[in-house]
DNA sequence: TTGACATGTCGAAACATTCCGATATATTTG
DNA sequence: CAAATATATCGGAATGTTTCGACATGTCAA
Protein backbone atom coordinates (compact mmCIF):
# COMPACT_ATOMS: atom_id res chain seq x y z
CA UNK A 1 0.00 0.00 0.00
CA UNK A 2 1.28 3.33 -1.13
CA UNK A 3 1.27 6.53 1.12
CA UNK A 4 1.19 9.74 -0.30
CA UNK A 5 5.05 9.78 0.54
CA UNK A 6 5.63 7.21 -1.86
CA UNK A 7 4.10 8.69 -4.71
CA UNK A 8 5.65 11.84 -4.13
CA UNK A 9 9.06 10.04 -4.55
CA UNK A 10 7.98 7.97 -7.25
CA UNK A 11 6.95 10.94 -9.67
CA UNK A 12 8.63 14.16 -8.38
CA UNK A 13 6.58 17.34 -10.32
CA UNK A 14 8.36 18.38 -13.22
CA UNK A 15 10.66 21.27 -12.77
CA UNK A 16 9.06 24.45 -14.57
CA UNK A 17 9.36 26.08 -18.01
CA UNK A 18 11.33 28.89 -16.17
CA UNK A 19 13.90 27.04 -14.13
CA UNK A 20 14.66 25.07 -17.17
CA UNK A 21 15.41 28.73 -18.36
CA UNK A 22 17.72 28.91 -15.69
CA UNK A 23 19.35 26.10 -15.95
CA UNK A 24 19.76 26.23 -19.76
CA UNK A 25 21.39 29.67 -19.18
CA UNK A 26 24.18 27.80 -17.13
CA UNK A 27 24.45 25.03 -18.91
CA UNK A 28 25.12 26.96 -21.96
CA UNK A 29 27.96 28.85 -19.97
CA UNK A 30 29.30 25.36 -18.98
CA UNK A 31 29.48 24.12 -22.49
CA UNK A 32 32.67 25.15 -23.87
CA UNK A 33 35.95 22.94 -23.36
CA UNK A 34 37.81 25.94 -21.94
CA UNK A 35 35.99 27.03 -19.53
CA UNK A 36 35.29 23.37 -18.43
CA UNK A 37 38.96 22.98 -18.28
CA UNK A 38 39.56 25.80 -15.85
CA UNK A 39 36.38 25.05 -13.61
CA UNK A 40 37.82 21.68 -13.38
CA UNK A 41 41.09 23.40 -11.94
CA UNK A 42 39.50 25.90 -10.15
CA UNK A 43 37.39 23.16 -8.35
CA UNK A 44 40.92 21.47 -6.58
CA UNK A 45 42.83 24.98 -6.35
CA UNK A 46 43.04 28.63 -7.06
CA UNK A 47 45.08 29.96 -10.02
CA UNK A 48 45.72 33.06 -11.88
CA UNK A 49 44.18 34.35 -15.13
CA UNK A 50 47.53 33.43 -16.89
CA UNK A 51 47.64 29.68 -15.41
CA UNK A 52 44.60 28.84 -16.59
CA UNK A 53 45.41 30.43 -19.90
CA UNK A 54 48.53 28.44 -20.43
CA UNK A 55 46.60 25.25 -19.49
CA UNK A 56 43.88 26.15 -22.01
CA UNK A 57 46.97 26.44 -24.73
CA UNK A 58 44.80 30.21 -25.23
CA UNK A 59 46.10 34.34 -24.99
CA UNK A 60 45.51 35.35 -21.56
CA UNK A 61 43.14 37.74 -22.67
CA UNK A 62 40.68 35.26 -23.69
CA UNK A 63 40.88 33.22 -20.46
CA UNK A 64 40.32 36.80 -18.65
CA UNK A 65 36.79 37.00 -21.21
CA UNK A 66 35.88 33.08 -20.42
CA UNK A 67 36.60 34.27 -16.59
CA UNK A 68 34.50 37.36 -16.74
CA UNK A 69 31.56 35.48 -18.15
CA UNK A 70 31.61 32.91 -15.33
CA UNK A 71 32.18 35.39 -12.54
CA UNK A 72 29.25 37.24 -13.69
CA UNK A 73 26.80 34.33 -13.78
CA UNK A 74 27.94 33.17 -10.20
CA UNK A 75 30.11 30.43 -10.63
CA UNK A 76 33.24 32.27 -9.75
CA UNK A 77 34.82 34.65 -7.97
CA UNK A 78 38.28 36.77 -7.72
CA UNK A 79 40.91 37.97 -5.45
CA UNK A 80 43.36 40.85 -6.85
CA UNK A 81 46.77 40.23 -5.30
CA UNK A 82 49.60 42.44 -6.73
CA UNK A 83 48.97 42.61 -10.55
CA UNK A 84 47.83 39.44 -10.55
CA UNK A 85 44.01 38.39 -10.18
CA UNK A 86 43.31 34.64 -8.65
CA UNK A 87 39.99 32.71 -9.32
CA UNK A 88 38.52 30.33 -7.31
CA UNK A 89 35.06 28.68 -7.39
CA UNK A 90 31.70 29.80 -5.33
CA UNK A 91 29.21 27.79 -7.04
CA UNK A 92 29.39 24.46 -4.88
CA UNK A 93 27.02 22.71 -6.91
CA UNK A 94 29.52 22.66 -9.99
CA UNK A 95 31.41 19.82 -7.99
CA UNK A 96 28.37 17.82 -8.85
CA UNK A 97 28.29 18.43 -12.29
CA UNK A 98 31.87 18.00 -13.15
CA UNK A 99 31.36 14.57 -11.15
CA UNK A 100 28.94 13.90 -13.72
CA UNK A 101 30.87 15.33 -16.87
CA UNK A 102 34.17 13.21 -15.32
CA UNK A 103 31.83 10.08 -15.05
CA UNK A 104 30.82 10.08 -18.63
CA UNK A 105 34.16 11.50 -20.06
CA UNK A 106 36.33 10.16 -17.91
CA UNK A 107 40.00 11.28 -17.51
CA UNK A 108 40.96 10.75 -21.11
CA UNK B 1 52.50 6.90 4.56
CA UNK B 2 50.76 7.63 0.83
CA UNK B 3 50.74 5.01 -1.86
CA UNK B 4 49.97 5.87 -5.56
CA UNK B 5 46.62 4.90 -5.25
CA UNK B 6 46.27 7.73 -2.45
CA UNK B 7 47.86 9.97 -4.50
CA UNK B 8 45.84 9.13 -7.72
CA UNK B 9 42.54 9.24 -5.66
CA UNK B 10 43.64 12.91 -4.28
CA UNK B 11 44.93 14.18 -7.66
CA UNK B 12 42.65 12.36 -10.50
CA UNK B 13 44.50 13.45 -13.83
CA UNK B 14 42.78 16.82 -15.94
CA UNK B 15 40.34 15.70 -18.61
CA UNK B 16 41.74 16.29 -21.79
CA UNK B 17 40.85 18.88 -23.65
CA UNK B 18 39.58 16.47 -26.72
CA UNK B 19 37.26 14.70 -23.88
CA UNK B 20 36.17 18.75 -22.73
CA UNK B 21 35.23 19.26 -26.20
CA UNK B 22 33.06 16.49 -26.32
CA UNK B 23 31.20 17.47 -23.08
CA UNK B 24 31.28 20.62 -24.67
CA UNK B 25 28.99 19.44 -27.64
CA UNK B 26 26.65 17.69 -25.43
CA UNK B 27 25.97 20.23 -22.72
CA UNK B 28 25.34 23.13 -25.71
CA UNK B 29 22.54 20.35 -26.59
CA UNK B 30 21.30 20.14 -23.14
CA UNK B 31 21.32 23.63 -22.45
CA UNK B 32 17.69 24.65 -24.03
CA UNK B 33 14.76 24.73 -21.98
CA UNK B 34 12.59 22.89 -24.10
CA UNK B 35 14.89 20.19 -24.49
CA UNK B 36 15.53 19.96 -20.48
CA UNK B 37 11.75 19.23 -20.10
CA UNK B 38 11.18 16.57 -23.11
CA UNK B 39 14.48 14.47 -21.22
CA UNK B 40 12.94 15.34 -17.68
CA UNK B 41 9.83 13.64 -19.15
CA UNK B 42 11.29 10.95 -21.11
CA UNK B 43 13.64 9.87 -18.00
CA UNK B 44 10.41 8.83 -16.52
CA UNK B 45 8.03 7.32 -19.06
CA UNK B 46 7.97 7.31 -23.03
CA UNK B 47 5.73 10.28 -25.18
CA UNK B 48 4.90 11.07 -27.98
CA UNK B 49 5.75 14.14 -29.82
CA UNK B 50 2.69 15.60 -29.74
CA UNK B 51 2.62 14.80 -26.19
CA UNK B 52 6.10 16.31 -25.31
CA UNK B 53 5.53 19.18 -28.30
CA UNK B 54 2.27 20.27 -25.35
CA UNK B 55 4.55 19.64 -22.68
CA UNK B 56 6.70 22.59 -23.89
CA UNK B 57 4.06 25.03 -25.67
CA UNK B 58 5.60 24.78 -28.99
CA UNK B 59 4.59 23.66 -32.32
CA UNK B 60 4.81 19.64 -32.93
CA UNK B 61 7.23 20.69 -36.04
CA UNK B 62 9.56 22.20 -33.70
CA UNK B 63 9.76 19.46 -31.39
CA UNK B 64 10.44 17.39 -33.49
CA UNK B 65 13.64 19.11 -34.84
CA UNK B 66 14.28 19.09 -30.50
CA UNK B 67 13.98 15.41 -30.53
CA UNK B 68 15.59 14.71 -33.83
CA UNK B 69 18.99 17.21 -32.70
CA UNK B 70 19.07 14.71 -29.30
CA UNK B 71 18.60 11.40 -31.29
CA UNK B 72 21.40 12.12 -33.07
CA UNK B 73 23.91 12.39 -30.66
CA UNK B 74 23.05 9.22 -29.45
CA UNK B 75 20.51 10.84 -26.42
CA UNK B 76 17.06 9.39 -28.05
CA UNK B 77 15.54 6.67 -29.77
CA UNK B 78 12.40 6.62 -31.66
CA UNK B 79 9.90 3.97 -32.42
CA UNK B 80 7.19 4.61 -34.91
CA UNK B 81 3.97 3.07 -34.08
CA UNK B 82 0.76 3.83 -36.85
CA UNK B 83 1.06 8.15 -37.33
CA UNK B 84 3.06 8.62 -34.31
CA UNK B 85 6.70 8.57 -32.77
CA UNK B 86 7.35 7.29 -29.47
CA UNK B 87 10.85 8.74 -28.20
CA UNK B 88 12.85 7.43 -25.06
CA UNK B 89 16.43 7.99 -23.01
CA UNK B 90 19.32 5.85 -24.09
CA UNK B 91 21.79 7.19 -22.80
CA UNK B 92 21.85 6.36 -19.18
CA UNK B 93 24.29 8.85 -18.09
CA UNK B 94 20.84 11.51 -18.41
CA UNK B 95 20.11 10.41 -15.12
CA UNK B 96 22.78 11.78 -13.35
CA UNK B 97 22.98 14.91 -15.16
CA UNK B 98 19.38 15.68 -14.86
CA UNK B 99 19.55 15.07 -10.89
CA UNK B 100 22.23 17.63 -10.92
CA UNK B 101 19.90 19.86 -12.42
CA UNK B 102 17.27 19.32 -10.29
CA UNK B 103 19.14 19.39 -7.42
CA UNK B 104 20.12 23.15 -8.31
CA UNK B 105 17.10 24.43 -9.85
CA UNK B 106 14.83 22.57 -8.16
CA UNK B 107 10.81 21.35 -9.00
CA UNK B 108 9.73 24.92 -8.68
C1' DT C 1 -9.69 7.53 -52.84
C1' DT C 2 -10.25 11.56 -50.05
C1' DG C 3 -9.53 14.26 -46.02
C1' DA C 4 -7.58 14.78 -41.54
C1' DC C 5 -3.79 14.05 -38.62
C1' DA C 6 1.09 13.28 -36.84
C1' DT C 7 5.60 13.74 -37.91
C1' DG C 8 9.61 15.12 -40.54
C1' DT C 9 12.40 18.29 -43.56
C1' DC C 10 13.99 22.54 -45.87
C1' DG C 11 15.56 27.37 -46.26
C1' DA C 12 16.01 31.82 -44.63
C1' DA C 13 15.69 35.52 -41.10
C1' DA C 14 16.83 36.74 -36.52
C1' DC C 15 19.72 36.21 -32.91
C1' DA C 16 23.71 34.76 -30.08
C1' DT C 17 28.46 33.19 -29.45
C1' DT C 18 33.36 32.87 -30.33
C1' DC C 19 37.51 34.65 -31.45
C1' DC C 20 40.98 38.03 -32.23
C1' DG C 21 43.50 42.41 -32.74
C1' DA C 22 43.84 46.73 -30.67
C1' DT C 23 43.86 49.23 -26.77
C1' DA C 24 43.29 50.43 -21.72
C1' DT C 25 44.40 50.07 -16.79
C1' DA C 26 46.98 48.95 -12.95
C1' DT C 27 51.20 47.14 -10.76
C1' DT C 28 55.91 46.15 -10.20
C1' DT C 29 60.84 46.79 -11.42
C1' DG C 30 64.86 49.30 -12.75
C1' DC D 1 59.77 58.35 -14.67
C1' DA D 2 59.92 54.56 -18.14
C1' DA D 3 59.57 49.85 -19.41
C1' DA D 4 57.71 45.40 -18.56
C1' DT D 5 54.04 42.47 -16.95
C1' DA D 6 49.26 40.87 -15.86
C1' DT D 7 44.70 41.55 -16.50
C1' DA D 8 40.60 43.70 -18.50
C1' DT D 9 37.75 45.70 -22.18
C1' DC D 10 36.05 47.03 -26.76
C1' DG D 11 34.51 46.37 -31.60
C1' DG D 12 33.78 43.67 -35.35
C1' DA D 13 34.21 39.57 -38.42
C1' DA D 14 33.18 34.81 -38.62
C1' DT D 15 30.46 31.25 -37.17
C1' DG D 16 26.72 28.75 -35.01
C1' DT D 17 21.90 28.35 -33.10
C1' DT D 18 16.99 29.12 -32.90
C1' DT D 19 12.76 29.81 -34.82
C1' DC D 20 9.30 29.76 -38.20
C1' DG D 21 6.58 29.24 -42.39
C1' DA D 22 6.02 26.24 -46.08
C1' DC D 23 5.88 21.96 -47.66
C1' DA D 24 6.64 16.73 -47.87
C1' DT D 25 5.66 12.11 -46.18
C1' DG D 26 3.20 8.56 -44.14
C1' DT D 27 -0.99 6.71 -41.63
C1' DC D 28 -5.64 6.13 -40.49
C1' DA D 29 -10.69 6.23 -41.08
C1' DA D 30 -14.69 6.91 -43.68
Amino acid sequence: MNTAIDDITETPPLTSLEALGQAAECLKILAHPHRLRMIQMLLRDRYTVGELAQACEIPSHMASEHLRLMQRCGFLTNQKEGRNAYYQVVETHLTHFMACIEARFGQA
